[in-house]
DNA sequence: GAGGGATTGTTATACCATAACAGTCAGCCA
DNA sequence: TGGCTGACTGTTATGGTATAACAATCCCTC
């Protein structure tokens, strides 16, 4: 059974409150589960990046917390606060833009995620992609390669910005 | 049949200069074919880029020419002249780690290929992903996602370093 | 109460990429 | 032949992304 479209691409006009507090609870736990907190800095970002469902980047994050908190942040804890919700799984990368967007799926440690990039409205989408990553496997198995990270970003048009819905 | 794997990461011994001339050739044709030039300075950036199975970044390749050429020539004229061989197909971009690397093989144009990158030996390979393309349409497709560039890399270890060959 | 790991701060630097504008050259063709 | 056009490179400046190295704090534990 396909995954509702709604739920892969979400309506930019939906209530996107309880997504972010859902997102920050996830992330109490699995900090918690792996002996490290999530501190109020992490917090923060992961509010920021969870706060949308486009990839932002590092230094918006910086810009966007420097508006709100007053205090303005090095570079670098933006970034170690990234690294920390990126080995979560709370956050991933998307590597093609050097930009991170939050996980919104539980998918439990299953990171055979395609993962869709809309390139007209920024929306960031993941999907499964078992059978997918399972043909890489293969593939990669029968050139004696060992793969330890599989990437697969697909950019293009999500379905609202094909249908002429504004931006 | 699987291809050999000999073909797929080459030896780091095997006499590399036909695989540089042959690349030049190709080049020479493709750009002559698109109504463009392999200019001097195309020509020497591809040969920088060719030089090795490995992914080089910018800066390393305005680097070296500035050993072997004397002048150092601005950041930008290498990006142009990587733009023009990227779009020639005779090099291609490893997203994960903002490097180069030249395509060997030549697949015609079907951008279709699983890119292996070794974080050992720092090797690139690619291979044919047909099969898994299609996958991550179909994917796409069931989730009303029109793809414009697919992406697929497996960053991990390759055989010849899983065998403990000195680099 | 000493040691160790986690966390953040501070400062500096390295690395990656492009904007904007000028100039040269070759080919085409009115 | 003279002017137009497109391809190509130069020059200067700037913007964007990421990490090294070292110090300080806090909390937990043994």
């Amino acid at each position: 059974m396909p995954q509702r479209v709604e739920t892969v691409f979400p309506d930019p006009q939906h209530d996107h409150a309880p997504c972010v507090a859902e997102t920050l609870e996830r992330a109490e736990k699995i900090f918690k589960n792996n002996g490290l907190s999530l501190t109020p800095l992490r917090r923060q970002v992961l509010q920021e990046v969870a706060g949308s469902h486009t990839a932002v980047g590092a230094y918006d994050i910086l810009e966007r917390l420097a508006q709100k908190g007053g205090r303005r942040l090095a570079p670098i804890s933006v970034y170690r606060a990234l690294d920390s919700l990126v080995a979560a799984g709370m956050v991933h990368r998307l590597e093609s833009r050097n930009a991170f967007f939050a996980c919104h799926v539980s998918h439990a440690g299953d990171r055979r995620q395609i993962v869709l990039a809309c390139e007209t409205c920024s929306a960031v989408a993941e999907v499964p992609g078992g059978s997918v990553f399972d043909g890489i496997g293969a593939a990669a198995a029968a050139s004696t390669f060992k793969p330890t990270r599989t990437l697969v970003e697909v950019i293009g048009v999500c379905g609202r910005c094909q249908a002429g819905v504004p931006v």
